[in-house]
DNA sequence: ACAATGTTGATAGACTTAATAGAGAAATAA
DNA sequence: TTATTTCTCTATTAAGTCTATCAACATTGT
């Protein structure tokens, strides 16, 4: 697995918009705060839209906003779908049909570990946790001053 | 990480040199019992030459060793030597420094992990475990005949 | 000398990535 | 209505990466 550009600018807005729920964010603000070139990020909101992670509202008032509780959207959902499958090589991918030997191929039983390992990572943390893990840190931050 | 189809032919070619150590191989042996395009595979050796896993004899009884023992030599090494570094994302490569913010940054946190995960799983597997695997599974499908 | 082998550098073609540009469509407020 | 603010969509560019191939060269054993 691998987390392009792309992918990250996905996350930090999908994070964004988990720590203003509640809120309609403009690109504008997600752009600044995340310090993403905007017309890249346009691009990256739209296809999160298409994914059914965001929604948008037109006109003077728009914005952006999570379509689902921060709580329900997965680290692991955001990446794959941005960056595409996190197994570390396409023998290992669904649907793949190279191969005739799978059963012979002993690396193809690590690169199955290696990805059972990553999921088990990023498909355990949710934006809400992670949105929690900044506001705690931001009260540390100014206890600290 | 994302092994790439040169990561994967390095990777098969020193199994390959692994199950035939103590002989010399030629290019063309590896290439066809590999199935790997032989110009390409005469690139990925000589990185591997560089990278100091094989060692090579020229002239008519030429060919490709294993520089040290298979069991010696980690599938974590290879594969990062020929496919890069295994961190999922550039902020957690060594000798990163961008990010003057690294601590607040909750993404980070989680690929350190994916990248301690992976490497806890490719780094505790050397070509001898390999060999080894594709051994015992031959005489298997040998009984079975 | 000859034949088999590795060595090297160059390059082409396809693909991917990051970023930018510009015209368009919808919602709101005056 | 009209102006403004916002999101939407399609194209394009520039740079880089990946796979593969080619041609010429160097070394070794017979």
């Amino acid at each position: 697995m691998r987390i392009t550009y792309r992918g990250d600018y996905a996350l930090k807005a999908v994070l964004d918009l988990a720590l203003n729920e509640g809120r309609v964010v403009t690109i504008h603000e997600l752009a600044r705060r995340a310090d993403i070139p905007i017309k890249f990020l346009e691009q990256v909101l739209l296809d999160l839209k298409r994914g059914g992670f965001v929604e948008s509202r037109r006109g003077k008032i728009g914005g952006y906003l999570l379509s689902k509780p921060a709580a329900k959207i997965k680290l692991g959902e955001v990446a794959r779908f941005i960056d595409g499958p996190i197994e570390p090589i396409t023998c290992v991918e669904k649907n793949y049909s190279g191969c005739t030997d799978i059963y012979k191929c002993v690396f193809r039983a690590i690169w199955v570990e290696v990805a059972l390992a990553t999921s088990n990572i990023i498909d355990n943390v949710s934006f809400e946790d992670l949105a929690n893990q900044v506001r705690s840190h931001k009260r540390e931050f100014e206890y600290s001053i």
